[in-house]
DNA sequence: ATATATTCTACTAATTCGATAGAATATATA
DNA sequence: TATATATTCTATCGAATTAGTAGAATATAT
């Protein structure tokens, strides 16, 4: 399940790639605009600022703005800020891999072949949808066997 | 995130594919065998049964086989069971939808087209992939457009 | 100086997760 | 019919996570 805090953050995200190249909006203004609880969004803001998506003004004219065009902001770098990592399992992240505590043999896992199906596909869609493409983006998955 | 709930379930039900057509086998085993907290097992097998993929037998010469054989049963059911919805968020579902309570035009919200796209290829590789052949198969993802 | 913004630290209520405990019930068989 | 064997049911629990809120600190433009 995606957060509510990765669902806010994208909103916000996707708000920012419309008003990019416009200066910078403020807090208060995304926030009323996506309906996202203030306070909340602050921390959502500020931690994508610190994984360098965002970059941030204080003071008067100040306010938030994407630190690169959202053509180069991918989906999956923002879910994986806020959520963490994409793999439904954490022996098949490809950005935090770790392995299962009672796993003896990864390799005939069948749990984890099935995962990593789940994660590859998962991030093949996420990984290469920018802020910008999203709405037009199509992709289909197919079967190698059968 | 795949729970340990449904992680332990998944290990559960290979097992009982391996076993199937042998006859009961007992919590207990399955708890050593696969190490999985026994106690805990109890609640998982009594929901996977309560739901139609297992069958139970009480007292001496009793314990649980799967009601149908592996091949008709897919991973799919069984997270679904578990852990609930594969969607990422509850208004791309096709098994539990709901709408968003804040969202006023789903048809042009960014979030959801994408989340769709992740949870129908999700859904296309969990969904056809049944406890028999779960070693076996093998998908690719491809984008249509490029 | 002052108004304006972000930044930081800390807290909290509610829910979910990962179990555990113990009693109740059903079944085979001696 | 008594007994051992299994599942089933109800209830509880600690820890972690989620979804926020509160308020002070800090930076900046004018």
């Amino acid at each position: 399940m995606l957060s509510k805090k990765a669902k806010y953050g994208l909103k916000a995200m996707f708000y920012l790639g419309k008003q990019y190249g416009k200066g910078p909006v403020l807090i208060s203004d995304l926030a009323e605009e996506e309906n996202i609880p203030k306070k909340f969004l602050e921390l959502i803001l500020l931690e994508l600022k610190k994984n360098g998506l965002l970059h941030s003004k204080m003071g008067k004219g100040g306010g938030y703005s994407l630190s690169k065009s959202p053509d180069e902001i991918t989906v999956g770098q923002v879910v994986r800020i806020l959520d963490g990592p994409l793999a439904p399992i954490p022996c098949v992240s490809k950005t935090a891999y770790m392995k299962c505590a009672e796993c003896d043999n990864e390799k005939t896992c069948e749990i984890r072949k099935i995962m990593m199906q789940v994660r590859d596909a998962s991030a093949a869609i996420l990984d290469h949808t920018s802020l910008l493409e999203a709405p037009k983006a199509l992709f289909t998955v197919n079967r190698k066997s059968k």
